[in-house]
DNA sequence: AAAAATATGTTGACAGCCGACATATGTCGT
DNA sequence: ACGACATATGTCGGCTGTCAACATATTTTT
């Protein structure tokens, strides 16, 4: 088993964002805004270029939105990739932690 | 109060090592290593890099080893700005990982 | 005497990240 | 009808960090 990459922010976010379900590029900008407190904001230069590198990786696909007149909207999905990438990120970041104890 | 910045893993670890007392670059690598049970190694390109910078950041200092026959180390100490910028990713590692809760 | 560990550093290339910019449509108040 | 703002996606250039590879020199172990 290899070691697995650290991941920025911005791509832990995104992966965070749609293991709560399905959404689009801008949906989920807004969303991890929202969900840091405003603290983490995702530029749409990062925005899209994740997406496109998380579709060659295969954490993500993308699908077809089942509601009406959201033509101009991509959803993304979470593969199962994807959610074992964002678990093994959890545990890279506990570690990282239980090694600061006593500082 | 500006947003901190995300830290890279090695740069964290570099930092953490040295809240547990002074070192010299070569120690940092081994200690690194140690901590994280093998899972986190520091070359010594990044490991040179880093320093270089993090002197410019004012975040560690140079000092004299009170030892003998030890002139061949550069011994680094953690500054007062060092250690803020160090509890300032701990929090942030933290909030990550609260914001991931029911993943 | 040879090999491995200690110790510090430079260089070059690559990947990723982000801010700034660009574009287009939809919505809301006046 | 108009302007302003929100929605939504995307490109581009620059900067930083990272790593492998190379370089050098000393000390310790076999």
């Amino acid at each position: 088993m290899k070691r697995s990459e650290p991941m920025s922010e911005s791509y832990y976010y995104i992966l965070l964002c749609l293991a709560k379900g399905a959404n689009h590029g801008y949906g989920i900008m807004q969303m991890t805004e929202k969900l840091s407190g405003g603290d983490v904001t995702i530029g749409s230069g990062t925005m899209y270029g994740a997406t496109s590198n998380m579709m060659k990786k295969g954490w993500i696909r993308e699908i077809m939105s089942d509601e009406p007149g959201q033509e101009r909207r991509r959803l993304y999905q979470l593969t199962d990739s994807g959610r074992t990438a964002l678990r093994a990120e959890i545990k890279r970041l506990q570690r990282m932690l239980e090694n600061a104890q006593g500082v």
